[in-house]
DNA sequence: CTAGGGTTAG
């Protein structure tokens, strides 16, 4: 803003930013009004945005009572709704309906990434094809870097991968932010089931992080320098391959180039080393961040969760709650499932309770899902029945398969069959619920029930796709950190390694065991390329 | 003068 604009230096705009309440908001407000303020668009805006921050209805107020608002200020208040007030994605919509009612203005390529945005999930996933439509409609090509991205993450959160890719294709100089995009979702994208049903993209278990990692070789070829948002990406996909050195490669990466290790990226970290299946790299990098938020919390307890440290994971969850930090959604389901898995049931159900007991919340679908993965594994398959039924949301495949497995491993035919009827309805191609039913069967010796499965999968017209070892992994490792001019052969990581061990020091890290920070034995430091993301990749099979 | 990207489990 110029300094000699009398609106936009006016004093009463300093106060209007430090407000902290509805009351000193409404006192500014009155000032603003006497002075004339609220006649011009920029100290509206201001005003706008701040007061739907504190009191959305007071803002809807202000918004009302202006005669003639500008697309500048529908915009700000469509902005603020989509970062702010997530669960007003309706309200959002309906200031959009209404500059398309409105004959004097139009909609610009400021009014569409937040409304893309607020179409990231469900519900509002399918408006997002009609806003694309209106992009077409009403805005100029080249469109702006701002509306590429986020249309780019539209589709890319609806998992249609191969537009979102057609889309960053297109784009000759991707920035940062588009990068970004880009990368995080590729290297999000783990599970088979998730993108084989989208079909067209490839099938193969490691396809979707891997292209994360190539992308990132060729972000390294353009004048765009990685940032943080990045390497959380990166990290992320190393994370879904259970590919270690790449892993260890982004970690001396993020030292290396100065990326900052905030609490993204320590906690993409701590879930990388431990999905990789070091634990105890996991909770040295946990133990030297120099603060922790609830997030690598959740990441620390959910790898002694699924480390099988059950103890240690309920340690932690005391010891985070005496720091003062409030369990989130992921906090109950990590440290659910780190009960689970050593059967700690009755602990695993008190927290299932202190959910509404003692922080108020309503356990929500994945709480649930805990609950009954709890009482299965230990073999209380019928209360886990029970408590599906009761639930007050309709329970979705992950359940019944959940409890699927539990009726099988406790030779429960009776339930099992029940949860396979509900998850051949919901989903009728994955081939995994007829394989879960028919073992049971054959663990049992009832070969002719395993024969009527086979023959109702192959009635459904549907495959088993023969499981697939890695091999072309080996050849991705190398090529990925060939990219690089710092050849990692295994050697020269493990010689970084150190290196990341004395600089944390220098910041006042102490690495709790000696000198170096990973210490890692002979063996696998002789054959860490291949050794461990094959290792690890075939232990998720 | 307003706007876009990241973390957790299943």
């Amino acid at each position: 803003m110029n300094s000699s604009n009398p609106i936009a230096t006016h004093p009463t705009l300093n106060y209007l930013s430090k407000c902290q309440t509805l009351c000193s908001l409404k006192q500014v407000h009155a000032q603003m009004i006497t002075t004339g303020l609220t006649l011009h668009t920029y100290p509206l805006s201001k005003l706008l945005y701040l007061s739907s921050t504190l009191a959305l209805s007071y803002a809807l107020t202000i918004f009302n009572k202006i005669p003639n608002p500008t697309i500048f200020l529908f915009n700000t208040l469509i902005s603020s709704i989509t970062t702010n007030q997530k669960s007003h994605t309706l309200l959002a919509f309906s200031l959009y309906e209404r500059i398309l009612c409105n004959k004097t203005i139009k909609p610009n390529s400021h009014t569409y990434p937040s409304l893309f945005k607020a179409c990231g999930s469900h519900p509002w996933l399918h408006h997002g094809l009609a806003l694309h439509a209106h992009v077409l409609k009403f805005l100029e090509t080249p469109y702006d870097s701002f509306v590429q991205t986020s249309l780019l993450n539209f589709y890319a959160n609806c998992g249609k991968l191969l537009v979102a890719r057609y889309l960053f294709d297109q784009i000759s100089d991707p920035d940062l932010a588009t990068w970004n995009s880009v990368l995080s979702a590729y290297a999000s994208c783990y599970s088979s089931s998730y993108y084989v049903s989208n079909s067209n993209v490839s099938s193969e278990d490691s396809g979707l992080p891997m292209e994360a990692l190539y992308l990132f070789n060729e972000m390294q070829n353009s004048l765009v320098k990685p940032n943080e948002v990045t390497l959380v990406a990166v990290i992320g996909a190393c994370a879904n391959l259970g590919a270690l050195s790449q892993g260890i490669w982004a970690h001396v990466f993020v030292v290396k180039c100065n990326i900052k290790l905030n609490y993204y990226v320590g906690t993409a970290l701590i879930s990388m080393y431990s999905k990789c299946g070091c634990l105890d790299l996991a909770y040295q990098l946990f133990d030297q961040l120099p603060e922790r938020d609830i997030l690598c919390y959740n990441a620390m307890i959910g790898g002694f969760a699924i480390h099988g440290y059950g103890h240690r994971a309920l340690e932690l969850y005391e010891k985070m709650k005496i720091q003062g930090l409030v369990p989130d959604d992921v906090t109950f389901v990590v440290t659910m499932c780190a009960c689970s898995h050593v059967g700690l049931v009755e602990k695993g159900c008190k927290i299932f309770e202190s959910i509404k007991e003692d922080y108020g919340r309503e356990p929500k679908l994945e709480h649930y899902a805990c609950l009954i993965d709890l009482l299965g594994r230990s073999g209380r398959v019928q209360e886990a029945e029970e408590k599906l039924r009761e639930m007050p949301m309709k329970p979705n495949a992950i359940l019944w398969r959940s409890l699927l497995g539990a009726a099988r491993i406790h030779g429960n035919l009776e339930v099992g069959e029940v949860a396979l009827k509900q998850l051949i309805e919901l989903e009728p191609e994955t081939s995994g619920n007829y394989v879960l039913l028919s073992n049971m069967y054959a663990s049992i010796d009832r070969w002719e029930d395993v024969k009527r499965v086979r023959k109702l999968m192959k009635d459904h017209g549907i495959h088993k796709m023969p499981g697939s070892s890695l091999v072309e992994l080996n050849g991705a490792t190398h090529e990925f950190l060939s990219g690089d001019k710092t050849h990692p052969c295994t050697r020269e990581i493990y010689l970084k390694l150190e290196e990341v061990g004395r600089r944390l020091q220098q910041y006042g890290h102490k690495p709790r065991t000696k000198e170096v920070l990973f210490d890692i034995d002979e063996e696998e430091k002789e054959d860490a390329l291949t050794y461990h993301s094959e290792r690890v990749v075939r232990q998720r099979h």
